[in-house]
DNA sequence: CGCATTTCTTGATTTTCGTCAAGGCTGAAA
DNA sequence: TTTCAGCCTTGACGAAAATCAAGAAATGCG
């Protein structure tokens, strides 16, 4: 139940056993259905989350209904709000899990006290908060094939857990452009 | 000298004067000359700033030597190059300040001791860190002349302080195509 | 298994924005 | 004052990606 979540903090922060069984025994478990919503529209985010097994979506809906892919996460991943967690306002966006998916919640009252006891902790928290703005694509003015080499070399796992066109979306182009993109370079 | 980050802070997380004192004998000052750096490529961050006096540019240079604006702050802003800060890596980014420039510096070490100390320091940090991510504009996927409006409506400032091809590069758009939709709005 | 729905691909067309180039404006320095 | 450099604007052009449309492939479901 813990392993994997424990064999992360310890790449992260290696924190010392009696620090890390403080964080442990604060986890709660939730189980989150195909297509299930861990954060709605408008519910505030108040805890992170680990994902012991599953596939998760973080997408933002606009005015016209379009969905906009922020971020994409499979198991053993971190994932938040960020905005709404660092905010405590209603957030904006969703997170949706895409198979039946099990989570590990930590609650931001948990998170203080334990930064509180430890540097190492309060390391963790700003270190987990800066991964989840990652959105690399959209910054350094990448074209689309850019896009998609830096997908295949940093996270190409994405490609065998979720639909080209969440993919798509993630890295801001069409799927149409994608699919261009990905039989060119299969020739 | 610290009138106005005593008012920002309190906007933020009114702590109690005791506890606002500990921040305040923390604060360092320093002097940046038009067009001195910040933070320089290679360095490492270690400080959050809140600006007194004067206008700063945070950008990236890349492999080519083009550069791309990350953001531009004006005076009674915070500012950090968040990822060294949080990775205590060296940056790959620069800070250089566009006219003679006072900042006042409170060191991660003394952060971190605050965050012990209270909650609302804790939560101070969060928000800081957050507001440096908000480069809004990438995201959302917005066309360049809703971004424009988009600037009009939250950082208006920004137009009066900096140049449009540094505006331009912050939106992520030439300063031909800024040019033109600011003819084409004024209409 | 067969049907329906969604996803993916492909082609044709249009739009958008970047690039290139030229000229005007402004402010600083000689 | 003149000169120069940097900034901004404008126009012409082209490349790249979005859009639109149709059909193929895959997936889910009764």
């Amino acid at each position: 139940m813990f392993q994997s979540i424990i064999e992360s903090i310890n790449r992260i922060v290696s924190p010392p056993a009696e620090q890390l069984s403080l964080l442990i025994e604060r986890l709660s478990i939730r189980q989150v259905p195909k297509d299930g919503f861990l954060i709605r529209e408008a519910q505030t985010c108040s805890s992170v989350y680990f994902i012991n097994q599953g596939y998760f979506r973080h997408f933002n809906v606009n005015e016209a209904g379009e969905e906009s892919t922020i971020d994409l996460y499979v198991h053993n991943e971190w994932m938040l709000e960020y905005k709404s967690f660092v905010s405590q306002q209603p957030s904006q966006n969703c997170i949706q899990a895409t198979t039946d998916s099990e989570v590990l919640a930590l609650h931001a009252r948990d998170i203080h006290d334990l930064a509180r006891i430890s540097e190492r902790f309060f390391r963790l928290m700003m270190i987990l908060e800066m991964g989840m703005r990652s959105q690399e694509f959209q910054q350094n003015r990448l074209t689309p094939e850019e896009k998609y080499q830096k997908l295949l070399s940093t996270r190409p796992e994405l490609l065998q857990h979720f639909p080209l066109k969440h993919i798509a979306s993630y890295m801001g182009m069409t799927p149409e452009t994608l699919s261009r993109i990905r039989k060119k370079i299969s020739l």
